[in-house]
DNA sequence: GTCTATACGGCGATAGAC
DNA sequence: GTCTATCGCCGTATAGAC
């Protein structure tokens, strides 16, 4: 291997940790817009040149707060989905509605507009969780179609995952016009839909 | 009136629209980011000065482009909404599709997300459009409820305004799992709700 | 491996000259 | 109405100290 030419702080550092958290809170406090190498060094007591020491560019800076974010993200849905099959419509929907409002969610989706790494980031995060979620609601429901307007495994994962993260989209931006009438309409949606899952009709096949 | 104590070019100065068209273009070519004083001028061979003396701020640059593109698109839909009461969910559903795969509502979309006089012009004119979204919509069905699922005209509306957006949302960033099945499962209900209009069955009061 | 001092060009914005 | 000079930020790169 070539020798890089300039050096760069170990991912393992204590203070790199501290760092992208100091990142993490610009990004809440006052928007991604608001990290700069001489603002997160000042947040944590370090001169800018330690901050580009441990992460070359801004871009090295938002990458490692994502990848940190996303696999504490994944942990999390993990988790979530261990539940009873009769159970993971809702898990998948809480979840959503978690990772949709979350407000790092937000700002990492909007860095992404014009970041091209950050947003190549999230496609790979976005895919693997999808991959996790549509395993888990296959495995749960034996059909392929779902009760109500036929919606196969992924069509109804797409409504459960999009849903939330329209509605809180237009409610950043202060819209809230007839949000709570199609989460109403949803939510009864899936509780008819799980009333009729595997859990409460194993072995009793319908129409292919 | 208090005299302003800098002074501004006219709004219906020829050389303006020329500026806005040069903000639009770069917008398109290379994103928002690209719009700076420096390079609106180039574009337009002036001085970065001038540019500055029509807009004083870069708000006032991304302000005025958004309310000259928003005017236009609300004129798009009240042309595209000129359709038999049977047609109206399909005209919705089109215009939302052309709406969201739009690359300058994409370009404003995410210049909204830092910038809050963008947000709030996003807010105002979203507002605009549901409105006549939802009475064109109230007004072409006589019930309060839909054939399936129980959806009210604001719920149905949300639908066909977020699926695209959510969809095209994950499209910018590489994502498209499951994003036909979504498609097909909706379209089929548009069709099969579209079949029950009052265009077929005016006259003919369902039970409340 | 960790950390610092310094320099460069580009940016938005302002004040004020023609 | 039009345009220039200038200011204080920014990201980034380099060279080098402990």
């Amino acid at each position: 291997m070539a020798a890089s030419p300039r050096r760069m702080g170990a991912e393992t550092s204590k203070t790199r940790g501290v760092l992208l958290d100091c990142v993490e809170q610009l990004m809440l406090e006052e928007g991604y817009a608001a990290v700069t190498f001489r603002a997160v060094a000042a947040r944590a007591n370090v001169t800018s040149s330690l901050v580009q020491y441990y992460f070359r560019t801004l871009d090295g800076i938002f990458l490692a707060a994502i990848r940190r974010y996303s696999d504490r993200n994944v942990e999390h849905l993990e988790r979530a989905l261990q539940v009873p099959a009769d159970r993971v419509l809702r898990a998948l929907w809480e979840y959503s509605w978690e990772e949709a409002t979350s407000e790092l969610t937000m700002e990492f989706m909007a860095l992404g507009n014009h970041r091209p790494s950050v947003r190549s980031e999230i496609a790979e995060v976005t895919e693997r969780v999808r991959k996790i979620q549509l395993d888990v609601l296959a495995q749960s429901f034996q059909e392929s179609e779902f009760l109500v307007g036929k919606l196969t495994p992924g069509a109804l994962l797409l409504l459960i995952v999009g849903i939330p993260k329209f509605l809180n989209l237009e409610e950043g931006i202060g819209v809230r016009t007839a949000h709570q009438e199609l989460v109403d309409a949803f939510e009864h949606y899936l509780n008819s839909a799980g009333e009729a899952s595997p859990a409460a009709r194993r072995g009793q096949p319908r129409k292919k």
